[in-house]
DNA sequence: CGACAGATTGACTGGGTTCAACTTAAGTGG
DNA sequence: CCACTTAAGTTGAACCCAGTCAATCTGTCG
C-alpha cells in the first residue's frame, strides 16, 4: 500500500502505524470531493458536523474582522486534519476555506470518535498532529508579534518547505506555493504591497527565487538563519538530524523540586 | 464542598461535573507550592513530566527570541491547566513562567492520564478547556496581526475580565491585574512605552481606570465595542446571554453538500 | 481581443519604535 | 524610621518601518 494518502504519510512520520491502522485511515479518505478555490468549507458560527481532511491543494483557517480585514490563522496542506475534539463545541470560532482548488474529504464526528477510541495507534498519531498544529500556531504568534516582516515571510517559507516535504509535495530545494501575496499578507499581518517588497528583498539577498508559483530555496541554511527558523516544533524527521544537545538544567521537574524554584536571576 | 478550587470552578462552568468528579479534582490540587514571581516552571527544551496547575497568581507561556525579545503566548490564571497530551512530546517548544508570586500544583503525567481515561466527565471538561485555550490563542493572533494597538490592549483587558470573573477573581466592574506594562507589551507585540501611551489614551476616553494594580471598567459595553470583543470564544456563561441568532446558512455540512460548495462570490 | 486577478512600483503619511531622561512606588537594610 | 536601591511607570523628541493610495504592468483565460 503506497503512501498515496497524504494523511497516512503525515501521521506515519509522527508515530508508527500498524497495517491495520493504515487500512482504516485509507478508508477515511475514500470519498474525496473537488472544491474550487476561494470557497468556504465551514464558516464562523457554524456547528461542526465532523472534520475536513485536505487531500490536494491549499486551504486555511481564517477570521474576518468587522472592518473587513482578514487574519489567516493557519495554512492547511494535504494531510492536514486536526480539530479532533471540535465536536464538543457547538459553534466554530473561525472559518475554514480553500485558497486554491482543493480535493477534500469530510469525516463525520462519529468516524473521528471511532478512530480515537478504537485505534490507539491512530489516536496517538492524531493527538501528536494536533500538538504540532498548536506549536505551529505559537510560532505564528511569535512571527507576527516579534519578528520583522522580512523574517516573517522567510519563516513561513521555511515552514512550508518542511511541511510540504513531509507529504512528498516538495523537493529538497523548492515547491509550488498555491498562495497569492494577499494570502501571505493575511497570514503574516502585513500588507500585500509590503509582502511584495519583502519578497523582492529576499530575492535580492539570494535567499529565494520565485518563478510563477514555484518557490526555490537555493541555500536552505541561509534562509533558515535569516528567518530564525528551527524546524524542531514540527517534529518531522529532517535530512540532517542534529545531535542530542545533551543534558540541560531542567527547571522544576516535579513537585518536590518546586520547593526550590529557579531564582529570578536565572531569567533574562 | 465550596468552589474554593479554581480548577473545579472553571471546569464546572464548561461542563457538568459529578460529586465524584469534584472529589477527584480536589485531590489533584492537594499539594500546592508557592513560587516567587519571575520564575520558570519549565523551560523550552525541557521534557515535560506532567502539567502545572495555577492556583494563585499569574503565569504565562512565552518564548525568547535570539535577539532577546520575548513573546508571551498566553496568560495563565488560577484554574488554568491544559497541555493534556503534552507528554506525547519529549521537549517543550516554549517555556512557562510565573509573572507574579504564584501558588502552583504539579500534576504528574500519570495522574493526568488517569483523569482522562477513568473519568469521562472530567475528560470532557478538560478537553473543552483545551479547545477554549486554542480559541484564545487564535484571538491573540488576530489581535497582534490585525488590530490597532489600542484595540489589542482593550481586547486583552476584556478577556481578562471574563476569565477572572469565571474563577471568582473579578467583580463586575474590575479586577487586580498582576502584570507589568512590559508583560502586556510582550503579549501584544508592542513596546512598553507604547503600552503606556495607549493605556493613557483608553483612560482619557473613559474606557478604563487604573489605580495601582486595579483595573476598573466603568462601561463594559463601551470597552468591548472599542476592542471588537465578543466573549463567545471563551464559552463562559455571560451575564447577558444574547438571543439565538437563528438559522444561518451552513457551508458544506457534509460530504454530499460538498458537491455544490459555496461559490467564491460568497467571500469578501 | 478584452477582462480580470494578481503582481509591481512610486510618493506620501503616520503609527509605533527607539533612546534617553525623569518620576513614582515599593521595598530593604542599617 | 529613614537613606538607599531597584523595579515600574511616565514623558519627550527624533526616526523609520510599514501602511495607504493609486497607477501601471503582466499573465491567464474565455
Amino acid at each position: 500500500m503506497p503512501d498515496h494518502n497524504p494523511l497516512l504519510r503525515k501521521l506515519a512520520a509522527l508515530s508508527p502505524l500498524s497495517d491495520e491502522d493504515r487500512r482504516h485511515l485509507a478508508q477515511v479518505a475514500a470519498h474525496p470531493v473537488a472544491v474550487p478555490a476561494r470557497t468556504d468549507l465551514i464558516r464562523e458560527g457554524d456547528t461542526p458536523r465532523g472534520v475536513f481532511l485536505v487531500l490536494e491543494g491549499m486551504a486555511c483557517r481564517y477570521k474576518i474582522l468587522p472592518d473587513g480585514t482578514r487574519q489567516v490563522l493557519a495554512f492547511l496542506i494535504p494531510g492536514d486534519l486536526c480539530d479532533l475534539d471540535v465536536s464538543l463545541l457547538n459553534a466554530m470560532d473561525h472559518a475554514i476555506g480553500t485558497l486554491s482548488p482543493c480535493c477534500v474529504a469530510h469525516i463525520p464526528t462519529r468516524t473521528v470518535g471511532d478512530l480515537l477510541d478504537g485505534h490507539p495507534g491512530i489516536a496517538r498519531a492524531m493527538r501528536l498532529a494536533a500538538l504540532v498544529e498548536a506549536a505551529t500556531a505559537r510560532q505564528w504568534l511569535v512571527n507576527v508579534g516579534r519578528r520583522s516582516c522580512e523574517r516573517r515571510l522567510a519563516h513561513i517559507l521555511c515552514e512550508m518547505l518542511v511541511r510540504l516535504r513531509s507529504v512528498g509535495l516538495a523537493s529538497d530545494v523548492g515547491y509550488d506555493l498555491l498562495l497569492t501575496q494577499v494570502d501571505l499578507a493575511d497570514a503574516t499581518g502585513m500588507t500585500s504591497v509590503h509582502v511584495n517588497r519583502c519578497l523582492q528583498s529576499l530575492r535580492k539577498r539570494g535567499l529565494i527565487e520565485i518563478r510563477g508559483r514555484r518557490v526555490v530555496i537555493p541555500d536552505l541554511a541561509a534562509l533558515e538563519a535569516a528567518a530564525d527558523f528551527d524546524s524542531g516544533y514540527l517534529h518531522r524527521a529532517t535530512p540532517d538530524p542534529r545531535p542530542d544537545p545533551g543534558l540541560r538544567g531542567t527547571a522544576l521537574p516535579d513537585a518536590a523540586a518546586l520547593r526550590d524554584a529557579v531564582p529570578p536571576e536565572a531569567r533574562a
